[in-house]
DNA sequence: GCTAATATATGC
DNA sequence: GCATATATTAGC
């Protein structure tokens, strides 16, 4: 039994039976009495691929294939009836109702023999993107265990943030923008390649990322600890000021001369402290080696 | 439209 | 509690 999601509505509106690949597949029985939000892991169910129409009972949110015989529509109450009694791969008794829409709708399969348009099309046509999609997207991140920061850069080349936002704004039912539908598309796209291939461009990622994380937490920690202090790095002219300082002027600068040299090499008063005090012990180390 | 920063939430 | 993850949103 093959049920189709309608998000817009969260209900299911259509079914169908036969052996074709659904838009979704609902796979436990229990799937239609599960909380919506329970939805998304307690089953799994998976997105139509290959040729394939916008569904005409959800008016173009899901899609279904172009070209089946037995595809049918009914009503969710059907839906879930039919789908808990166990009923299996046979064509499903039709309100008439839900099968005119069939009929009347944008069926997939046109009894004429007019050949519909390629799926590809139809997307751009400003058409709404299946919004099976955000569902496919949450399975991903759940069974590839990536974070929606990962994701978002391997697939789509773009922040958490923004993929966090457009999940939102789909389970408020905040329209898609072109900019959105565009994304969606291109994690479409992502989303076709093999399993294997997105593992490696996960962990690829990930190392990348725990690498500069490790180096930016070595660095603030440098800053952090009192004991390290920061690790500023001094230039050869700075180096050079000093030591003439040290050596024509002083060994122990007094207030004055730390506040002058550190307005003129923009550089903490402590490090220079730190600076001079390094190089009298360095000094007084000199002849003891 | 997005990023980046950051407030919040969650996991261990 | 810290390390991470996600939600929010000011600002480019």
């Amino acid at each position: 039994m093959l049920v189709l999601w309608c998000h817009r509505n969260r209900t299911p509106v259509c079914i169908m039976s036969g052996d074709l690949m659904p838009i979704v597949h609902a796979v436990n029985e229990g799937f239609l009495d599960s909380p919506v939000a329970d939805r998304n892991h307690s089953h799994r169910y998976e997105e139509l691929m290959g040729e394939s129409v916008s569904c005409p009972t959800c008016r173009g949110l899901g899609r279904v294939p172009r070209d089946h015989p037995s595809l049918n529509t009914i009503s969710p109450e059907i839906v879930k009836t039919e789908t808990l009694s166990g009923q299996d791969q046979t064509t499903v008794a039709l309100p008439g109702q839900d099968q005119t829409m069939v009929t009347e709708g944008k069926s997939p399969k046109d009894p004429r023999g007019r050949r519909p348009k390629p799926p590809e099309e139809d997307e751009t046509e400003s058409f709404q993107i299946g919004m099976e999609i955000y569902d496919k997207i949450k399975q991903e991140l759940k069974q590839q265990k990536v974070s929606q920061e990962v994701f978002a850069a391997v697939a789509l080349g773009r922040t958490q943030g923004l993929l966090s936002d457009m999940l939102r704004k789909a389970e408020q039912g905040v329209p898609a923008t072109a900019s959105t539908r565009a994304n969606l598309h291109q994690i479409e796209e992502f989303l076709r390649r093999p399993p294997r291939e997105r593992q490696r461009l996960y962990k690829g990622y990930k190392m990348e990322n725990r690498e500069k994380r490790r180096m930016r937490r070595e660095y603030y920690e440098d800053e952090d600890q009192p004991a390290f202090k920061k690790r500023t790095m001094i230039s050869a002219h700075a180096n050079a000021v000093m030591m003439q300082y040290y050596e024509k002027v002083s060994d122990t600068p007094d207030d004055a001369g730390l506040d002058v040299m550190a307005e003129v090499l923009n550089l903490d008063r402590d490090v220079i402290e730190k600076f001079f005090k390094n190089e009298r012990k360095k000094k007084s180390q000199e002849g003891t080696v």
